[in-house]
DNA sequence: GAAATATGATTAACATGTTAAGCGTATCAG
DNA sequence: CTGATACGCTTAACATGTTAATCATATTTC
């Protein structure tokens, strides 16, 4: 079988785990996971978002946005509140406070990624992200979710 | 600031989702999680290997590491012992059980491989893990966080 | 060789990932 | 209008990620 250190998905988990262990320090001294991160900046960049359209831009799971975003509010990070027209729907903001937050950490997110940026090659970075995302378009043709040789579901 | 859905850690995060999707769903069928499945082909490759090194070769953390080897030795994927000359050390090998299990989940695994490789190209993505190792490589000479062990750390 | 320190592994505590179930609201069928 | 169905979101339950603390064993220091 496969050396399976230099397969595909573990690959991706070093590559990003090296990226991100670059950033984690600079959100852990604001009191931000990565998670947290992302959603405050998906939040800044609109006005309004319902929380499904956050889930997945922000690329997180239902569960995991709910809470999070429970957490959030308490900290008066963000602000929410339902569609009218649709009680089911939630509409979530950012603060003036969770705007003052990203400004203050954006600084040094900027510093980090310009240097890793300079580091690896502006070029190669573009070109790597542009085979990803190939990639992932490859993928999404894919059939099925691997159920490699299942004819069908047993029901369960 | 930057469009954070083009940001690194989100294009290598969405990547590795988009690869694993196909997995997962072949490993539950096994009762398997994708890193219960990681330590298993780990240990398949070796007589015995102490905690800590599985730990480096299978990219998880030491709390990690514990509970799945706690519930692996249950189920009697694994077998662990101590090593006699350090009572601190454990060692750890697979067991027949989780040798047949490898061969049963094997196929499906190496087919769903086989079907992304002819997708994107095999030499696409030789090329793309190439890359990726390059810019780990890069990354791990960046000051401020993550060479540990490069020079050392200020006692804490 | 006893006290201090370091090391390997586990446990603790909290946040997130993942799937299934639950709850309220909306829509549809009759 | 009402029962059935679908939808949006949350909660539940369990596994893992992450950092700090703990425990036992080794090593060092005096």
């Amino acid at each position: 079988m496969r050396e399976f250190s230099r397969s595909l998905p573990m690959s991706l988990l070093r590559t990003r785990e090296a990226v991100m262990r670059h950033f984690r320090p600079s959100l852990r001294d604001h009191g931000l996971t990565e998670q947290q991160w992302r959603i405050l900046r998906a939040l800044a960049s609109v006005e309004t978002i319902e929380v499904t359209e956050l889930a997945r831009v922000a690329f997180l799971l239902g569960p995991s946005l709910s809470r999070i975003l429970r957490d959030l509010e308490t900290r008066r990070l963000i602000e929410r509140r339902v569609v009218k027209a649709d009680q089911r729907r939630g509409l979530v903001s950012i603060s003036s406070k969770g705007l003052k937050l990203i400004e203050t950490v954006a600084p040094s997110s900027e510093a980090i990624y310009a240097a890793i940026t300079r580091r690896y090659g502006a070029r190669k970075l573009a070109e790597l992200q542009n085979m990803l995302e190939a990639l992932e378009r490859s993928l999404s043709s894919l059939p099925g979710a691997g159920n490699a040789g299942a004819i069908d579901e047993p029901s369960e």
